[in-house]
DNA sequence: GTGTGCGATGTAACCGATTACAGAATTTTG
DNA sequence: CAAAATTCTGTAATCGGTTACATCGCACAC
């Protein structure tokens, strides 16, 4: 038995099709008794409204996508959780879509996209994919967090990753670190690319020789890569990671050396991911606050579709950036856990 | 300027629609010249099919939904992760709605769903919404992961939360301890009450008076709990958390309060979430390979969205039971961090 | 009693695709 | 070379809603 439309309401109500519409939508006017009559047979036929087709006449779906290049982590889970909340404070749905490596693969997650959702808001910090989003999408609102400059121009935000990467090594070197080692993202990242000069430069600026390692974002490539140094003989005093993850990965690897942290090495993650202030020594990073981002990122969004429907609204293009700010911990000589832990988590 | 439709690509490269749509579906043979304009006309005119539109013909939409009754912590975003490969292999795209604290709420979801996925799978761990799904998605396909054994009769995956409890407490016993606290989950979440339950049959089995105080699933409330615990002089030698993010809490209140864990107090936890190995001590717990059976969900309702277009096709209507398995780590007295690390974290 | 105004209702045209079916063009066959 | 078979192509119906517009009925004023 295929479920009831529209069409089978009318009949059992014994009134039109344009009847029934206005009485579950609640645009335009019905008497009473017509009204009671829909509303029964709407009961006796459990008949939900197919949004599907609402969307085709309306061309409003109520839907937005979210393109994300994985959903590893906490960081992605995080962003996610503030944009869902953000969507259904304005009545929207999420279509998620992610593990998107390259840039093709996104572009088509982008294009299939299209008469499915009414924004979009795309994350891919691999290369190039920036005028992907707005030349597939159409008219469609974009709104881009790829974590490049190169976003200028249009509505987009984006995390200042030299900014903070600057700020982590500014504070090693003012702890009296002297041998800072820089484990990096994985090479096609943006992001990671831009950690990794804000690295560079604070360095050269110290007159310290920056000397870093390959890392992929990953606890396992934290650890698998401090392994190494510390089995080659390398002794940092300092690591700063690419992000918590790598950080953490780090951690671990001194710990299973016996390498004291903080009073040895010190490590520094970036991102201020939940589980940064939860794992001993609690990690010292920079805070993004990932959930309130993905809220500010939805909301601007939804101003945009707004906008898009609106014609004499003014462009919005601007490129929102977020600084993150240092959060010392444990890890890099900061206060002990009790008072990391009280109010900061949470 | 409105994009492009079907009709427009069709009269640029002057062919009919359904010629049109054959090249671009592959369904049904064109010959060469028509399909090299058609495709210079969607190049010309930037055409994307609008999938909305597609759908409410095929009556195919392609896309999968997810209730969920929250977005918080570890747990959801790996069960997401776990969907959304398996989901991706199957070419789907994924609809996560969340924040669904009552029934209604939920039920108000899952209407709105209609037309606009082709199966869902629903996650309700509060009273009485089981038989929400199906009342209300019609002929939708639905797979609950309810945690309540009232799933029984429908396709629905199942954790054994009680012997998953059951295991915690003996080997807490095992382990010599004697005054085993349980720190629950919220009152009303059935994965709760069930490992609750486990706790309490296998106190009294072993002859112990079960102590209980209340929590709700997070850090914060574990770490409150312990805290005031240690506050009124109870002293316990372990603590079994309703899941980890409890113990974890659970774990960080020790340590402000000096308490030593594995020595002073065990703390065990539930779920397994990808944190329990990187705290310190690395948390035992009750390990759901989470994203796993998240994969295996999407699975199954793949084969029963497949099933529902095939009308001779046998219904599923199995009751999949998760057994949980525990994973002695440092904790509880487990071996040390590095062996803890090696292999069974990423 | 007729004309006006107005709100309620119904008819039918959309929205943008797919696809059954019919008709045209081509190739194969006798 | 004509007939038959085959392949392409185009027209129009369809999916399930919304909504512009026409129509209807009724109350009111003249």
């Amino acid at each position: 038995m295929k479920p009831a439309t529209i069409r089978d309401v009318a009949e059992r109500a014994r009134v039109s099709v344009a009847s029934v519409s206005r009485v579950l939508t609640g645009a335009g006017a019905v008497t009473e008794p017509t009204r009671l009559k829909v509303l029964e047979a709407v009961e006796a036929l459990a008949y939900v409204p197919h949004s599907g087709a609402r969307s085709l006449s309306t061309s409003r779906t109520d839907t937005v996508g979210v393109i994300l290049p994985d959903l590893f982590g906490e960081f992605f889970s995080e962003l996610i959780r503030g944009m869902d909340v953000a969507a259904r404070a304005n009545g929207l749905h999420l279509i998620v879509s992610s593990s998107h490596d390259d840039a093709s693969d996104a572009a088509a997650a982008i294009r299939s996209m299209r008469g499915r959702v009414d924004g979009l808001i795309v994350l891919s910090p691999h290369l190039d994919s920036a005028n992907l989003a707005h030349s597939l999408a159409g008219r469609l609102p974009v709104l881009l967090m790829n974590g490049g400059a190169n976003d200028a121009g249009r509505p987009s935000m984006v995390v200042d990753n030299v900014g903070g990467a600057v700020a982590a090594v500014e504070h090693l070197l003012g702890q009296g670190r002297e041998r800072i080692i820089h484990i990096g993202g994985p090479s096609g990242n943006l992001e990671a690319r831009e950690r990794q000069a804000g690295y560079v430069q604070a360095m050269t600026a110290a007159g310290r020789d920056p000397v870093i390692v390959g890392g992929e974002f990953t606890q396992a490539s934290g650890h698998d890569a401090t392994a190494l140094l510390l089995a080659e003989g390398v002794r940092p005093d300092a690591i700063f990671a690419a992000n918590d993850m790598t950080a953490i990965g780090a951690l671990l690897a001194l710990q299973d050396a016996g390498v004291r942290c903080p009073e040895d090495v010190a490590v520094v993650g970036f991102d201020d991911v939940p589980i940064a202030a939860l794992v001993r020594p609690a990690l010292t990073t920079l805070r993004i606050e990932i959930a309130e981002t993905g809220r500010r990122a939805m909301d601007r969004l939804v101003a945009l579709i707004a906008a898009s429907n609106d014609p004499q609204a003014t462009p919005d293009a601007a490129c929102e950036i977020i600084r993150p700010q240092l959060v010392v911990r444990q890890s890099s000589g900061g206060p002990q856990s009790s008072i990391a832990f009280n109010g900061e988590t949470q």
